[in-house]
DNA sequence: ATTATTTCTAAACGTTCGTTTAGTTATTTG
DNA sequence: CAAATAACTAAACGAACGTTTAGAAATAAT
C-alpha cells in the first residue's frame, strides 16, 4: 500500500450527480466534472472507469436520494390517495433548491430516447417498470374493477408522471402542483 | 449571375428536418446533414449560415407541415371535443411513419431547457403560447367558469400535450390514445 | 470564345470532446 | 532511511465537432 486517496468516492459522486442533473448527459463535460468534484481527470478515471461508468454511478446515487420518498410509498397504507401523495412528494424533490431540474430519471430517459445505450436503457426500464407496479399494487387496494382496466389507469399514471417529470423543467410549481390535482380528478 | 443551385432550398430544409426529428439537434452532426440533404457542407452554410440557422429553418418547416393540424383546430366550431381531437390528430401526426419521432417542437423544448439559445427558446415559447390561447377559446366556448378556472384548465391539458408528445417517443400509440381519453374524462 | 460570377468538391481549420500517459509527490512497509 | 507502491498533476492524445477556405467546375453575359 502506498498514498490514499484525497478524496471519498460516495462525496464527489454526489457532486458529480447535482451537475448531471443541472445540465444533462451529454452538455455536462470532463472539464466541468473536474471542477464540480475538485478531484483531477485521472482520479475520476481510476475511479469509475470513464464518463458513462461515472454516470451510471450518479443513477445509483439519484435512486438513493429518493429513495426514502419511495419507501415511504412502498409502505404506504392507502392507495389511490398515497398516489397522489407520492406524485407531490416527487414534485417536491424535483424542485429542491429553488433551482429546476426535473427528476434525473426522466430527464435521463427522454435524453437518451435518441440514443442506443443498453446499460442505461435498461435501468431506466426496470425503474419505469418497478413503479407501475407498485402503482397497480396501490390501485388495486381502492377498487375492484378488471385487471385490464386497472392498468390502464396505471399506464395513464404513470404517463401523467413522466409528463410532469418533463414539465418540471419548464412549469412552475404551482402549475404543475394543480395538474396533479386535476390527473387525479380523473381516476 | 453565373451557375445554379442545383437543390431546391425547401426540399432539403425538409430533409434536414426530418433528421433532426429522429435524432434532436445535438446528436444530429453535419456530416450527418450532409449525407441526408445530399449536398455539401459548403452548400448548407452558403444557404443557412449556420447548423443554427438551419435549424431554425427546419423549425419553420416543421410548423409548416403540422400547420393543418392547426388551422383545423383553430376553426373547428365546437369546444372541448375539438381540443380532444387536436389530442388526437398530433398523436397521429407524431407516430407518422411507424417510427416513433414524438413532436420536434416538444423534443426541442426538452433538449434547450438545458441550454441558453434565446432565438430557439423564443420560437418555442411563442407555439406554447400561441396553442394556450386557442385552448382557451375553445375551453370558454364550453363553459361558464371563471377566467381563473379556466385558465387552469388549459394550463393542464397544455400541460398534458406536453406530457404526452415527451411520452410519445417511449409509449405505444394505444397507450397515448388511452391516455388522451382519461385526461379528458373530467374536463 | 472569353471573361466574370457563382456553386461545387474536398481538404483543412481551430476547438472541444473523452481518454491516456509520463512524470512527480506522498505514504506505507521492510 | 530506503524501496515500493499508489495517487497526484499536467500535458498530450486521437477523434469528432462545427466552420472556413482554396481551387475546380459550370453557367451567364460580353
Amino acid at each position: 500500500m502506498a498514498r490514499k486517496k484525497e478524496y471519498i468516492e460516495t462525496e464527489v459522486v454526489e457532486k458529480a450527480m447535482q451537475l448531471f442533473w443541472r445540465n444533462g448527459y451529454e452538455t455536462t463535460s470532463m472539464q466541468m466534472l473536474e471542477k464540480e468534484m475538485g478531484i483531477n481527470k485521472f482520479s475520476i478515471y481510476s475511479s469509475f472507469g470513464n464518463k458513462n461508468g461515472l454516470f451510471l454511478e450518479c443513477l445509483k446515487c439519484y435512486k438513493e436520494k429518493i429513495s426514502n420518498i419511495f419507501e415511504k410509498f412502498k409502505n404506504a397504507p392507502n392507495g389511490i390517495e398515497d398516489i397522489k401523495q407520492f406524485f407531490y412528494d416527487s414534485v417536491s424533490s424535483n424542485f429542491n433548491d429553488d433551482y429546476i431540474k426535473g427528476c434525473l430519471i426522466t430527464n435521463t430517459y427522454n435524453e437518451f430516447s435518441n440514443k442506443e445505450d443498453k446499460a442505461i436503457k435498461e435501468q431506466m426500464n426496470a425503474f419505469m417498470n418497478n413503479l407501475k407496479l407498485i402503482i397497480i399494487d396501490k390501485l388495486k387496494k381502492d377498487s375492484t374493477k378488471s385487471e385490464a382496466a386497472i392498468l390502464e389507469q396505471a399506464n395513464y399514471l404513470l404517463l401523467a408522471k413522466h409528463g410532469l417529470a418533463a414539465a418540471a423543467r419548464v412549469n412552475s410549481k404551482k402549475e404543475i402542483e394543480d395538474y396533479i390535482e386535476m390527473t387525479f380528478k380523473n381516476i
